[in-house]
DNA sequence: AGAAAATAGTTGACTTGGAAAATAATTTCA
DNA sequence: TGAAATTATTTTCCAAGTCAACTATTTTCT
């Protein structure tokens, strides 16, 4: 830490976002899982039936990028697709059994690097954290 | 705020992230500066003939997605390469008049960019903020 | 010394990401 | 109603990223 950029806030918040990133991506790698694969699947659990826009918000993602990724998930069997029932336009993804299987595999492993980032910053710094990154968007 | 993915700290982290660097890419894109780019260009304007290894983990990028997108900042004549005096595997890289020139240009943008979030958050919740984040790490 | 290992950086083959255009369905409203 | 505007998603085409292999140079070690 002596670097002239790293007084920018863009630039702390890109180091820490990359080393979380990174750390969770080797993490997940082991189980042939990306991290927004595993945010996808995670989303779809909770609430089924997303539709691809509201999903690419959730997730982080461009819809075209979505879109190629959803492709490849079909394509290994995690979810599947389906034309929107009241409006045409949209499409409804949902878990196929794999999916709702994979998930379960990797969900451990995603909370233990939280867990791992909540003792190593404290309840309190957490909520803190939380509170600060929210206002952010 | 409310699926099951946004109460752990990578998603957090990333949705800041992703608006922070999104705000920051669409301000620098009128100047036709990437956010990279212009990490580089402040990096060797405060200390000149940094290496290509040096420079990668200062600006968070990867040596080979680094060595590209030098390859077209030379093509615009903002940086020049140099083999390393000592040692003659490391490449030292400075930049030109043009690239001082585009980074006087362009640093008000960032600058700016950071004092709106300064001010969105507060002076000690921004010192909070980077002390969390440089734990992180 | 000099062969083997390590290090810095780049290259090449391949995959992924992004902007803008295209497609298809739904709304709006004259 | 039905033509024009809007919305949801995908496609296309090109720019950028990644992993692994490669070159060149320097270090290590016996």
């Amino acid at each position: 830490m002596k670097n002239p950029i790293d007084s920018y806030i863009s630039y702390t918040l890109a180091a820490a976002h990359r080393a979380v990133h990174q750390s969770l991506t080797a993490a997940l790698k082991e189980h042939g899982v990306q991290v927004e694969v595993w945010r996808v699947l995670e989303t779809l659990d909770a609430e089924p039936s997303q539709t691809m826009g509201e999903l690419a918000r959730i997730v982080l993602m461009n819809p075209p990028t979505l879109t190629k990724m959803v492709d490849r998930m079909v394509m290994e069997g995690l979810v599947h697709r389906q034309a929107g029932k009241t409006d045409q336009r949209q499409v409804n993804l949902m878990l196929t059994d794999l999916g709702r299987k994979r998930m379960a595999q990797v969900r451990g492993v995603v909370q233990s690097q939280d867990e791992a980032i909540c003792s190593l910053l404290g309840e309190s710094e957490v909520a803190k954290l939380n509170n600060i990154l929210g206002r952010l968007m």
